[in-house]
DNA sequence: ATCGTGATTTAGCTCAGGCTAAAAAACGAA
DNA sequence: TTCGTTTTTTAGCCTGAGCTAAATCACGAT
């Protein structure tokens, strides 16, 4: 059995778990690879290496050497509770102090690391126990059950296609601010009414209000979309 | 001229910095001396010693070696800052979201290292630009300034003066839990109606409903009060 | 004036969390 | 299969922020 007490819980630790959560999520359950962390975290791949073996011998993650890294059940745990606060965060700054939707994220980022259980409680019940960010991510609830993100990109839809907006990629502010713009927050519904033939591409979409715009290509694949 | 830039302004020493601020306007402009700081820091005197080196290289500080430690201007700048965003987050905590007051100097303590200035700004105005904290202590304007607290002590009051709270120190929670259930929050108007013969023993005090209780001296020396 | 005590600094260590350069392993193409 | 490329790890270094033990300074009492 793993030392799993010692070695306190940093902010790097936190960040760390975090984004092997995330990798391996995205990757469909694939371990998450050095590069990718290295990259997802800003740091050198060999001060990933360094940080992984210290937490595979903490008991928070398992780490195949050349093969890449996945949670324990105990790291799983520690990085549900920093997406949730980081989540519960950012409503709170967007709800009630009015903090637009593309700054949100970068205070998120270091508030997640300062948070009582009780204060995350107090903001949780001050939101009346909201189920989703302002970017349309769902909040692990208290017992830190994470639903799973909406998967279709809009840039993947069909030509015609009825959709709403389910979710935006967080963490590039411009994008944000431009798919703010185009009145594209999360529950806006709208159809698809010009798409290029391979995926990818700009598309036009055509909003209730009868309004169309042009997506770019990088906003249509950061915005994913669930069924209307 | 000293390296002012350079130097990232680190959790640690904005401590710092806050710890002279404060050890310094207590011991009447006197230079802080290193155990002073050491026991504010928590931390032993040779750290005092060796942060002190590296601020005073920066321009955040005056040290004379074996004489103690003052602020420079950029130091008070940076020091008064971090107080501001403390107190200003104590408020937020205990008007937004209701944690009690012996509670809310834990969590200001680290949130003061991670607000930025546009969310400072918010939470001042959603508060109405509050003057005071939640015990009592003023908060310093955004351009800086920093009102002189009460000096005068409850202890030290003559039998039959009238008075107001203004400040209770913080930092000790079961201190404020307890002056909080004798009803002696800021602002509270008294009477003394017992006391001993040589400052420092414990004080009784009648409120204005007409109860009467006693105040231990630690509380007694901890309340500090104003004119009524 | 000196001497002991207490405060302060110096010397040298540790750990976390980064880094670069070089070695080693995995993988895909020929 | 072998070989070059890419990925990952090892080796070794650095900085920040703390520590203890030992040396040094300041100061009050004799």
């Amino acid at each position: 059995m793993p030392d799993s007490s010692r070695s306190p819980i940093t902010p790097a630790v936190e960040d760390f778990l975090k984004a092997v959560y995330e990798t391996v999520r995205a990757g469909g359950g694939e371990p998450a690879g050095t590069t990718a962390l290295a990259d997802v975290l800003r740091i050198a791949p060999p001060s990933v290496t360094s940080m992984a073996k210290k937490l595979a011998e903490a008991g928070l993650i398992d780490h195949v050497p050349y093969r890449g890294v996945t949670l324990t059940e105990a790291g799983r745990l520690i990085a549900v509770e920093t997406i949730r606060h980081h989540r519960l965060v950012e409503t709170y700054l967007h709800q009630a102090l009015g903090v637009p939707w593309d700054r949100v994220h970068d205070e998120a980022e270091r508030w997640e690391h300062v948070l009582s259980e009780d204060v995350e409680a107090r903001m949780d019940a001050a939101l009346g126990f909201p189920t989703h960010d302002p970017h349309g991510a769902p909040i692990p609830t208290p017992a830190l059950e994470h639903a799973a993100p909406a998967t279709t990109v809009l840039a993947d839809l069909p030509l015609g296609a009825r959709a709403r907006v389910a979710e935006v990629d967080d963490g590039d502010g411009d994008l944000l601010r431009y798919v703010g713009s185009l009145g594209l927050y999360p529950g806006t519904p709208f159809e698809v009414a010009e798409a290029a033939p391979y995926a990818g591409g700009p598309v036009r979409v055509r909003l209730e209000a009868g309004a169309e715009q042009t997506v770019g290509d990088r906003a249509a694949c950061a915005i994913r979309v669930e069924a209307a």
